[in-house]
RNA sequence: GGCCCGGUGGUCAAGCGGCUAAGACACCGCCCUUUCACGGCGGUAACACGGGUUCGAUUCCCGUCCGGGUCACCA
């Protein structure tokens, strides 16, 4: 089992989840998947200055959601454990003092203020540190490392050649090592840096295929080094084109909270369905062989394939999500919409015991975020005041005058109902219309307007007053035809 | 600024030497229709630029330009 395809999602605890984020854990758990392969979470917590309380729930809340369900991690063990980096904290000095004896890495014993300084009196914006303790002769390290000096351990990078990898989204890049810098390994307060917590724990639990985004790419040569100096074998990189956003200038950049909801949580507080942003964050980046556009998750890990991967940035569409939360929606049924959108419709229907599954009917073909719901049906629970002149309409060839007599008619005609039921209602309006010699507009027109008070609402006549009930429905109607007398 | 990566309509994108350069979203029309939607039909709109290579470049190479990423005791 050993040639077993491994991937990992390795986020740290920030308290906020990115959709960016996402779609990384997203193409892990598919790559993974579409393999055959265990998909593992790792916390990365080394950054002891930015421990944020209970974020790490938010992310396990938001797997679970959007029901990337990992194989191995902290909550449910696996033979690799511990998955949390923090709880992981003395094995990497063994490492690093076996690069040290290597003499692939180095004790340093600047001060963070004399590295500070480094910076400010360099004109050059790139310029790094100076390896001004990579050569300290052993005495001297001995000696500092006595008297308990602060110190960090770092990198030797080779000063001349090339390093070269291959990524499977981009290609071969090579890099010189010149450009490198000698790396912190070991911080002060004796954790390790991302950087090298990753390369150990990626080999320690066995992961085969490390998926990032693309910010990472130029730092993919100082893990090959690191690697290379343990003699160990270098894992598939794939690379991920960053998710970007446009600014109001037009220009484009990384995408931030700037350009909106970019947290996964607060896309779904805005009316998003976990499955659509899913869906939707898959294709950002990545193609299927035969364009499809709407897939589950299960689709989705059966068709993924490495090859169908974009190497240029993609700009998160809002319009374009939408679209697919639409699509979504479109394909609940009215049970299951009313069972998602119930917070939505409480919002807007506290007092009426109106059915709910039949609204959910009306708003099904025409909502493509459920936070549009509450104001689409708030006439339901209370009628706002409206102006008479709405019963006017061209095209259903209504006014004031006829708009009084119609009502006067159906009125009557609804009274006299035994049932009240939509196909009831239905027929009956449909044969007034017939009955009285006009176009089923003229009726269905002023009994739409003084039933809800809006020009546009979802659903027709028909299925409002089915909702609203016989009393309330009758109720409205003589509202309306008193407005216009 | 150095280094790395990218560049097909407004957006996501197919294309992998020869095509009238797909499709989707958005936008605009028309149809359907008891409003708005949905649905159906149609339309506007793209290979950044300049050199090569080739019988032939969107596709391969080089340069320019543009965009992005990265250069922390952050991850």
């Amino acid at each position: 089992m050993s040639d077993i395809i491994r991937t990992r999602f390795a986020p740290s605890p920030t308290g906020f989840m990115h959709v960016g984020n996402l779609r990384t854990a997203l193409y892990e758990y598919l790559i993974a998947k579409s393999m055959g392969g265990t998909f593992v979470l790792r916390i990365e917590d080394t950054d002891q200055e930015r421990k944020v309380e209970g974020a790490v729930d938010i992310i396990y809340n938001t797997l679970r959601k959007a029901g990337l369900q990992h194989d191995e991690g902290p909550d449910i063990g696996g033979e690799y454990g511990p998955y949390v980096q923090s709880e992981r904290k003395n094995m990497y000095l063994p490492y690093a003092k076996q690069l040290i004896d290597n003499d692939k890495a180095y004790y340093c014993f600047c001060t963070k203020e004399r590295l500070d300084m480094l910076r400010e009196n360099s004109d050059e914006p790139g310029a790094g540190y100076d390896r001004h303790c990579r050569d300290l002769p052993k005495e001297e390290v001995e000696r500092l490392l006595a008297e308990g000096t602060p110190y960090v351990i770092r990198q030797k990078m080779p000063l001349s050649g090339t390093t070269t990898f291959e990524d499977a989204v981009f290609g071969s890049i090579s890099v010189e090592n010149a450009e490198l810098q000698d790396q912190i390994l070991i911080k002060a307060d004796g954790y390790p840096t991302y950087n090298f917590a990753n390369v150990i724990d990626d080999h320690t639990m066995n992961i085969t295929h490390v998926v990032r985004g693309c910010e990472y790419l130029s730092s993919t040569p100082k893990y090959n080094l690191l690697y290379e100096a343990f003699g160990w074998e270098i894992p598939t990189y794939i690379h991920l084109p960053l998710i970007m956003g446009k600014n109001d200038d037009g220009t484009i950049s990384k995408l931030s909270k700037r350009h909106g909801a970019t947290g996964f949580e607060d896309l779904v507080a805005q009316g998003y369905l976990p499955e659509a942003i899913v869906n939707y964050i898959a294709l950002l980046g990545w193609c299927p062989k035969d364009n499809r556009e709407i897939f589950t998750l299960q689709e989705l890990a059966e068709n993924f394939s490495v090859d169908g991967i974009s190497k240029s940035p993609a700009v998160f569409d809002y319009n374009k999500l939408e679209w697919f939360n639409g699509e979504y929606i479109k394909a609940m049924t009215d049970e299951q919409l009313a069972e998602v959108a119930e917070p939505y419709f409480r919002q807007a229907i506290k007092t009426k015991p109106l059915d709910f599954v039949k609204i959910a009917a009306i708003l099904r073909q025409r909502t493509t975020v459920l936070s549009q719901i509450p104001e689409k049906i708030a006439f339901f629970e209370e009628q706002p005041d409206y102006d008479k002149e709405l019963f006017v309409n061209k095209k259903s060839k209504t006014n004031l005058e006829n708009s009084a007599v119609m009502l006067k008619e159906a009125i009557s005609a609804l009274q006299a109902l035994s049932e009240w039921n939509h196909d009831t209602i239905h027929d009956c309006l449909m044969e007034l219309a017939a009955h009285l010699e006009v176009k089923n507009g003229t009726v269905m027109w002023p009994v739409r307007i003084a039933a809800s008070g809006m020009t546009v609402t979802p659903g027709g006549a028909v299925e409002i007053l089915d909702i609203l009930g016989r009393e309330e429905s009758l109720d409205r109607l003589n509202k309306g035809l008193a407005k216009l007398s």
